[in-house]
DNA sequence: ATGAAAGCGCTAACAC
DNA sequence: GTGTTAGCGCTTTCAT
């Protein structure tokens, strides 16, 4: 493989002047620079990257680590993230921890170790290992779920608040035992969900039951259980509120299995806009968060922080709208009755 | 930052004993390892990866470059590539080329530059850069849609034969007026989506009409029109092939504002399994393919390339698998008429 | 404007 | 078993 000497060789010049010229750097005679171009076409020489950040100690490259490639609100993300960074000349590339916290730890240590620009993380845990970057300068930006640790930008949505919200709307809707299906403990939002909904319940003077709270690994196909057990209950719960996605997946088949419908059997409020949400009868009602907003955000944090290593740490929160739509609603009830 | 030299000043050592002892080499003195292993913790030392792969002219990554990274078919290719990778030591990183030919070449480009292992790529076109790499020694594996350069293994699907099988099931299930809509001239699963389609219909014996073939880009929110355009014709079809999951979701879009049913009213078949699918009503009729399999093999297939570069590219084909639902079934229009 | 030369941090011969 | 040393390919002073 060709490298800069052979191209400085075959041209007549130094390896300096190719470096000038391949770089567009100060002003090389033009004469030279043709003479450079045309050797290193007719070696076909490709700039050994690895060497260039090793002398530059730096690369235009930023890391994305999300927690799970398949859930849409994480791609979402992802397409903020690279459309703010295309434009900055820098390329994202994307690790997926898979909500695993040894995962996460080796793709940072692998961003650490190619000494990318900077990270953006959906942390797994609150304690993640983000500090193998921050103790090097490297910046990074928290999206989705807070570190704990000082030192990164975060983008957070107020998903307590939403969350209350979402209950609140069942509760006025006329729903009397609204259940909660959120994610594991420890995990931020799977928490300040649950937070959320109890306290939408204390607000509307509901004595919460903790029977009808059940907990479900983020990812799909993972909360089959917890749902059924939900709707086995005795009496079951007439309305949920789901944490994400992927579990309102398993929360919908598990109603169509027993032959209920959302809304005028239990209402449904889920985390998260999808696709399919007005596709399917009634429609979903939903927590729509801004997931390419917090991508474009945390982007550009990162970058103002990788121009200015100085510049103080920030929390973003940003706002979820809650969207009603049929699943929250009883009105089907009265005309089967 | 600490470096090896740092950390063999303090552990008293050379700089190759730090550097056998960390990366597991030969047999080292277990007391000096211990020494070294000392000062490395109390340096905080992170070994820098980029004069690693300087030396080594290698890295253990993997690049994965897919067109459309919120398309549930690539993000299923993404797991199984990474399940794989992962169990041998090797990292991936995503990058999403989003169906422009120029972001693609761009991230091929960095996956020369910066000297990956290999990659795998799902083409935007049939002539991609790809030689970039190839030309290079880089092992090359295409997915979904087939190179015409060769020199690179291909793992595909049968797709056309698939098409045509959704073809034939709806003419089956009596539909008479079939219409297609399928993605962009130049992508080769749209130009086979579109041929199988033809073929299931000649199989038939029934002649194409031209005005019920449409196209629009693969990717979400861009087939509004064209499946707007179907459904207003005069006469309008009275089934769809449809060839993607994002451009479904326009079509039962269009269905549902024009308060029409599938199954029923228009017979659809649509391509990818998507965990929506039996959440609607009817559900989704769709032909799945393989995607983990799919990401699975290429990694296979490219980690054997890695191991042995003499190895002869190869070329797999998987089949696709037929899922007859409610949306393609017509018995409702009895029971209603 | 151009070239010579010094490393970036690491690994792998090679010598001891 | 351990140390010495020569680069990997590039960028960037520092001279000229």
């Amino acid at each position: 493989m060709a490298t800069i000497s052979d191209v400085a060789a075959r041209a007549g010049v130094s390896t300096a002047t190719v470096s000038r010229t391949l770089n567009g750097k100060s002003t090389v005679d033009p004469v030279l620079a043709a003479r450079v171009q045309e050797a290193a076409t007719e070696l076909g020489y490709q700039p050994n990257g690895l060497a260039r950040n090793l002398r530059r100690q730096e690369t235009a490259v930023l890391a994305l680590v999300i927690s799970d490639v398949e859930n849409p609100f994480f791609t979402a993300i992802a397409r903020g993230v690279e459309d703010v960074a295309q434009t900055a000349g820098y390329s994202v590339v994307l690790c997926n921890s898979d909500e695993q916290l040894a995962k996460e730890r080796r793709y940072l240590e692998i961003a650490m170790q190619e000494r990318v620009a900077g990270v953006i993380v959906s942390p797994v845990g609150p304690s993640t290992s983000v500090d193998i970057l921050t103790s090097r300068g490297t910046p990074v930006v928290a999206v989705d779920r807070p570190l704990t640790e000082p030192g990164s930008d975060q983008v957070l949505v107020d998903t307590r608040q939403a969350a209350q919200e979402a209950t609140t709307h069942l509760l006025a809707a006329g729903y009397r035992r609204v259940g909660c299906l959120t994610g594991p403990a420890g995990v931020r939002t799977a928490d300040d969900r649950l937070d959320g909904y109890l306290d939408g319940l204390r607000t509307a003077g509901v004595t919460a039951d903790n029977t009808l709270v059940r907990r479900a690994e983020y990812r799909a196909g993972c909360a089959d259980v917890a749902a059924e057990e939900l709707l086995d209950l005795e009496p079951p719960p007439d309305a949920l509120v789901v944490a994400n996605s992927p579990i309102a997946v398993a929360v919908l088949q598990a109603l169509a299995a027993r032959g209920l419908r959302a809304g005028s059997d239990v209402g449904l409020v889920a985390f998260d806009e999808v696709p399919w949400a007005t596709l399917i009868d009634p429609q979903l009602s939903v927590v729509a968060q801004p997931a390419y907003e917090i991508g474009r955000v945390a982007a550009e944090l990162l970058l103002a922080r990788i121009g200015d290593h100085s510049r103080q740490p920030t929390a973003t929160t940003l706002e979820a709208r809650l969207i009603p739509r049929g699943s929250s609603r009883r009105d089907r009830l009265p005309a089967a009755g």
